[in-house]
DNA sequence: GTTTTCAGTGGTCAAACTGTCCAGTGCAAG
DNA sequence: CTTGCACTGGACAGTTTGACCACTGAAAAC
């Protein structure tokens, strides 16, 4: 979907002080309350904005640790190794990746010790031929969105 | 932080129904109005929940492609690769991994072709000796928090 | 075994916000 | 020129919010 100068101003401020209510927006960005609320159901029914559910902080729950697992399937397994994934709590995101039936994963554990307990448990499945893990040690660019919306943005003036 | 189950209860609530208010959770969750709003900004302040921004999906803005690209850094150069990294749009994520000055970083591009102008801009950097990249194809489990919340608050009844 | 501390309750209050209307305006496409 | 559409500025009742308060019960400290 096309995104305008105006949503995008939304976007960002919804970002950045998303307490901020309807009213309050049209204050900032200048433009009446309807507007607002008009882009906003634009925005929601394009599927550009999803939701608005709160974002966990995984090492402020007690799982400091992040990892990216590489996962190598073995041929027709897919669909049981997605299945069983889906029910480890500890995988926080998975895809499928170019490559040899590959998967990649986002884990996250207690502890570097209790990262072995997870791994075990992703692994240890029937379907999984190899895994290599890597773990995380900075986050220098959290997950952002910003810098995107605002390059999108700038298209349509 | 210890998360007790009310707290998980709150979480997955506002995860699931994002655009109700503190009054109306308190009703779902059958406790008082204050005993939530106590413990929303008891999950603020100490950093379980981080906000409430609004969830963009990139598809829907244009950029339906995502990647991974493991980086290879020179030593001595993170902090500048960092920086230019942290310039460009599309890097939606960069973190520090296991291994010799390695790095791994989401990507999301206009589409394939895209995806090639996005790579160069991204290696196209002195300090970065090698990238491997892993372009996406399903999400099967998308970025998700709601088991690991229910995890941690099983431990305090 | 008391006393203190603290989270939770149920209630009030004014202020603010929301959803939902409406008529009027300006611009762009047909 | 006319139609369609987004935006404006205003209105309205109903709801929610933030901020209080006194009271209760249970756990922690003494």
């Amino acid at each position: 979907m096309a995104i305008d100068h105006l949503d995008g101003r939304l976007i960002v401020l919804l970002a950045r002080e998303p307490r901020i209510g309807v009213l309050e927006a049209s204050r900032r960005l200048g433009v009446a309350r309807g507007t607002v609320q008009a882009r906003m159901d634009r925005l929601q029914s394009h599927g550009v904005i999803r939701g608005f559910g709160p974002e966990v902080d995984p090492a402020a729950l007690g799982y400091p640790v992040t990892a990216f697992a590489t996962l190598e399937i073995k041929q027709g397994q897919g669909a049981d190794v997605r299945a069983h994934l889906a029910g480890v709590a500890e995988v926080l995101e998975l895809h499928t990746i170019t490559g040899h039936g590959d998967m990649l994963c986002r884990l996250v554990a207690r502890s570097n010790a209790d990262l072995q307990r997870v791994i075990d448990r992703v692994v240890g499945f029937e379907g999984i031929v190899r895994a290599s893990t890597a773990i995380v040690m900075e986050n220098p660019v959290p997950l952002r969105i910003i810098p995107l919306v605002e390059q999108a943005s700038e298209d349509h003036p």
